[in-house]
DNA sequence: TATTTGATTAAGTCATACCTTAATTACCTA
DNA sequence: TAGGTAATTAAGGTATGACTTAATCAAATA
């Protein structure tokens, strides 16, 4: 639980959590849609999965990152992300790659 | 929302939000119940304040605390504490406290 | 097998959160 | 109005979180 809090009370881990909540995205991915170094997104990573709020899958080179879809937290989360206008548009940059990765 | 997350990272502060639940108190009401100094409280208080998720009112010398019931986030963060083992004793006391204010 | 690429770990700096005690402010009451 | 109680503000110490660059680990590929 505390872990949960302290994982959501920084605002570069919820943005995260946004960007990852219409699909999944490897670190690199991740990384690349912020401004801060590759590093410490994937510290930030650790945090986020440590509290499970998301789970990461090795395959090859890659690591990949997706929601834990079966979490209050989450869930809660995701609500208040709607109404959040620093979390919004990351939800529909999520939305519209995962849209991408359909077509394409 | 920022400073809401923030106002929630902070366990006491989770806590004293518990305690809070179901009765208004005093700021020395709260700070009896923890073991941190008065001013520690107060600092505290003040962040949930900030956040919006308690309101004081000054009456006379004391001044009197309670939560903002109509808060989203408040609202998802009492869902979170039922399950928590941390913060339900405090709902508990919360709860005991209020009724012995009802019969007195 | 040597090189490149993706990702994490390590080391170190800087800012900030939390706590303490001391001082101050506001209100009540003898 | 002097003294006491409730509460906050101020000042300062300590710990921790977030970031950086450099180094390391792991997997793909030439």
């Amino acid at each position: 639980m505390q872990r949960v809090f302290e994982a959501l009370a920084s605002t570069t881990r919820r943005k995260i959590l946004a960007y990852l909540s219409k699909a999944e995205m490897t670190a690199g991915e991740i990384a690349a849609r912020f401004e801060i170094s590759k590093p410490a997104v994937s510290q930030h990573l650790s945090v986020l999965e440590n509290a499970g709020l998301v789970t990461s899958e090795k395959r090859g080179q890659y690591v990949h990152y997706r929601l834990v879809e079966d979490n209050l937290a989450n869930t809660l989360n995701g609500y208040l992300q709607e109404v959040c206008p620093v979390s919004r548009p990351l939800k529909v940059e999520s939305a519209a790659k995962a849209a991408r990765r359909d077509e394409g």
